[in-house]
DNA sequence: TAGAGCCTGGACAACGTTGTCAGCTGCGAG
DNA sequence: CTCGCAGCTGACAACGTTGTCCAGGCTCTA
């Protein structure tokens, strides 16, 4: 049993301290340190013998204890919507890249599209003291980090705006892209277009049906309610959506899709169908090019998205950045097909 | 305000502590502690002053120097290959899930298939002193990880083992499936099929070459050298491979792909070519139902993995578990029509 | 051979938190 | 009126590391 009032009750085996080199090594702590860090100063037989009691003792420094002497921990945040959708890997992917770069760690975590849990996430890893935060929001009131800004936490925005504070923010275009997108329909003849989109507080499915909206209306095309639907992007809802607009008193002849969740279940629902049915979607989808017709979409750069914001997350580390601003990336209309259908007659 | 926000002050993170709450709200250290950890023993009264002082100075307390003190990090590290593989998006949900559920946070990195990047995370989370990993190896020879096992750090290998140390891995049945795949094949009516898969030292790639020399053994069907390539996932690389057994002079009538990456690429040949070729794929890719003809193939459940593993290490902190186990976990083979094509006569 | 200057090594405090323990208060019982 | 008890509260050490600073030993020069 240990006896020593003051130790924490520590589940784990005692891990070597310094302490425990420096006493194999017959030296003082602070040489240890030196060895360890690559200081300057040590002499080669001794720095010898300090390497062979750290192999010796498996020692492996307590980057804990490092961060709370030094104040800075090397690690970013990142908080996205959902690990598993394939739109967040090449994003998450290019934002661990540039922090590697950094020499910094990556810690992320999904808020499920939870505005609570995107805080809860937010405030813990603050509280790890991440030196920055990449956000991909799913609430609209970000006011909570304001103390840890204030405090110096490098705080990026990505893919949405931050909601009550004024803070970098890297996005698509998402209007332009929707309102190209529609308006590749309206070229190709199609007057009657629906659109099914992400929950309507979720401010790229606003600006996205905002695109729409504005490029009917820029073709003098009037829209009916029953045409736009906003909602979860679960493969029911989606169905349902699509199945009402295409069999309602006036049918639409072509659909644009609002995210690629929405795109794929768009397309399950048309492939069911003999009458052909003109998409075009919002983000890319992989094999979008093999099938038949090919789905033509407008395409995010999520990689472009995520470097972006890193490399704007590590300026603001460096204090080379000064002002808060909000970057707007290029989409790009891949034409593949299902856009240039002709209304079925 | 904003200039403020974005002044990276951080020479000195003036951050409060809880000795700046104590002050200010006229009690000691170690009641704001109290407070703050929601321990018993502190008058309303008091506790109320404490909070006032917590709001009025934007307080948050330091895990960093928690972890220092308690010893346990409440974290876990996930090491896989790529987090744009949109295989490894379900499963690194699911592990956050298990963590979610158990209080811990992720932390995660790839490998990018470099068995030195693999190692260098692996020392770099356990130096951060999370409580476990889980890790999608790269290498083949994980000796480096036994002193941080020994001292108390709970590990889990997943889709693939362990080398030269005796730990925990959850694996589907990677044999199995592919002997079952190109049976499928071969029970329509092939004889001449190919193999194409990932880079042979690793372990997947290894066991489905074996699943595939077993099905064609035991249908007494001969194997020819040029019908087998491995080796990186890239498209040329595979497109040159394809290309190279379509055309040989005895040409493959059907094709057995070793990983999801592989069949896109082989999917993309393919629908080139006029001449219909027999297709079974390892992994379930999205939107393969809805090809012409759809793809058949065998399907990992990706998300499955990754709980086993995450709740395994979970038993493993919590001292239920006692042996290192290897888990193997079904594939099911998923017809659409790619694999029910006959050999072209 | 003495003094100056450099190199190496170690003692000590500090980072922000939590565990231990002792002190203080107010109240009821003897 | 005193003692004991219980419930609060705070002083202090410790977690493992790094930064500061000083002590000794060495070399080099005058």
């Amino acid at each position: 049993m240990t006896q020593t009032a003051h130790r924490p009750d520590n589940r784990y085996g005692n891990r070597p301290t310094m302490k425990d080199v420096a006493a194999r090594a017959g030296v003082g702590l602070k040489t240890v340190s030196r060895v360890v860090n690559g200081e300057p100063g040590v002499t080669p037989d001794t720095e010898r013998r300090v390497r062979e009691a750290i192999d010796a003792l498996g020692f492996r420094r307590n980057d804990s204890a490092r961060v709370l002497r030094k104040g800075r921990t090397a690690s970013i945040g990142l908080i996205l919507e959902d690990l598993a959708d394939p739109f967040y890997g090449p994003l998450s992917r290019a934002v661990e890249e540039v922090a590697r770069a950094h020499g910094a760690l990556l810690i992320n975590g999904s808020s499920a599209e939870d505005p609570d849990r995107e805080q809860e996430l937010a405030l813990a890893l603050c509280a790890r003291r991440v030196d920055g935060l990449v956000v991909i929001p799913a609430g609209d009131d970000h006011r909570y980090l304001e103390p840890e800004i204030k405090a110096g936490v490098a705080t990026v925005f990505v893919d949405r705006p931050a909601g009550q504070i004024d803070a970098d923010v890297v996005l698509s275009d998402n209007f332009g892209g929707a309102r190209d997108g529609v308006a590749h329909l309206i070229a190709h003849g199609h007057r009657r277009i629906g659109f099914i989109g992400d929950m309507p507080r979720i401010h790229t499915a606003a600006e996205r049906l905002r695109g729409y909206r504005t490029a009917m209306e820029d073709a003098g095309v009037p829209v009916e309610e029953a045409w736009m639907s906003l909602g979860a992007t679960d493969p029911q809802r989606v169905r349902r959506a699509a199945e009402a607009m295409l069999s309602g008193p006036s049918p639409v002849t072509a659909i644009f899709t609002g995210n690629n969740r929405v795109t794929v279940t768009v397309v399950r629902v048309l492939a069911e169908r003999t009458r052909p049915v003109a998409l075009v979607g919002f983000d890319d989808i992989e094999l979008a090019d093999l099938l038949q017709p090919g789905v033509t979409v407008v395409a995010q750069d999520a990689a472009r998205l995520g470097r972006t914001a890193a490399e704007r997350l590590f300026r603001q580390l460096d204090g080379t950045l000064l002002l808060p601003e909000r970057i707007e990336l290029p989409t790009r209309l891949i034409t593949r097909g299902s856009g240039e259908l002709p209304p079925a007659g």
